[in-house]
DNA sequence: CGCAGATCGACAGCATGCTGTCAATGGTAT
DNA sequence: ATACCATTGACAGCATGCTGTCGATCTGCG
């Protein structure tokens, strides 16, 4: 969608601003796609993937409904969902009882389930910090700040 | 995997490019996120989704084959494959005899394809525009630079 | 000319995300 | 208390992307 999308109908000329959203749309689209793949690399070593690398890091601080997690990832429940049975049944997570909710169980971590984060974690640390030292802290910054205004820009 | 991973082993301490470059990483996530939803919603009224219109878009210039289309997209032959027999049966694009290769058919847009890939592209230019109008044009190519040397330094 | 490797479409299977629906549960207003 | 509504987990189904494998088809080297 951020595609170039070729001729366009007159009286919807693209402006020099609209072209440079295009344009960093685009680049988010590539730069997404890698990051995703780097982070099945990272998470892979400790039996993880990228969603169940997530899941578990949304319950490490503190037990948590799957309902919970979902609005913490901005995911749909089911999806979440699906994950966390699977973590359950691997014994990286396991169903607490949950005192306010009889239905909704608590999602929380096992000794197996920390183990593996703290191996992602310190295997994701060492990655970004050799694409940060080669791309530069001023350079993200401004580049995350830019983003973010993105995201606000798009929510109206 | 963007996500911050809590605490992190010893030995692999989190720099300050580091913590930036993970801040963009979420950044990143999120608004790749959202690109898709506002693409599907453009897309939407001329019938089309986000993967279709990619594809409508990459054989707009110039028939090609599916394999074609892949590279061009970066993306599986076969995910192509699928969306393209879609919009073949719909009617958006059409198989023609390839001179260079008799299995491998060329996919070309249709008048109603074009005129989908119209519709799609006028509005999403009015879309980027407004976009980009708020977030500033200079801004945005300061990020999208920023955004393609993180690819750079994740290709290697 | 003929054979080996690369390329291509097709099919099967998997992971992740989404929506829609339902019954069970919890909270709230009357 | 009770009745209504929101939340939650569960199940079904769909879209998109991926890998693996197969036979068919080009390409190029000997």
């Amino acid at each position: 969608m951020g595609e170039d999308p070729g001729e366009v109908a007159a009286g919807a000329a693209r402006t020099a601003a609209g072209a440079a959203f295009s344009a960093l749309v685009e680049a988010v689209f590539r730069l997404n796609g890698r990051l995703v793949a780097a982070g099945d690399a990272l998470a892979a070593p400790a039996g993880l993937t990228s969603a169940r690398w997530q899941v578990l890091a949304a319950v490490e601080d503190a037990p948590a409904s799957v309902a919970d997690v979902a609005r913490t990832l901005g995911n749909a429940r089911q999806s979440v969902q699906r994950v966390a049975d699977v973590l359950a049944e691997e014994g990286l997570c396991a169903w607490a009882p949950n005192p306010a909710h009889q239905r909704a169980k608590l999602l929380v971590l096992t000794e197996a389930g920390r183990d593996a984060l703290a191996r992602v974690g310190a295997r994701q640390a060492t990655w970004a910090n050799g694409i940060g030292e080669r791309v530069g802290e001023a350079s993200l910054r401004e580049a995350a700040a830019t983003l973010r205004r993105a995201i606000e820009a798009l929510g109206q």
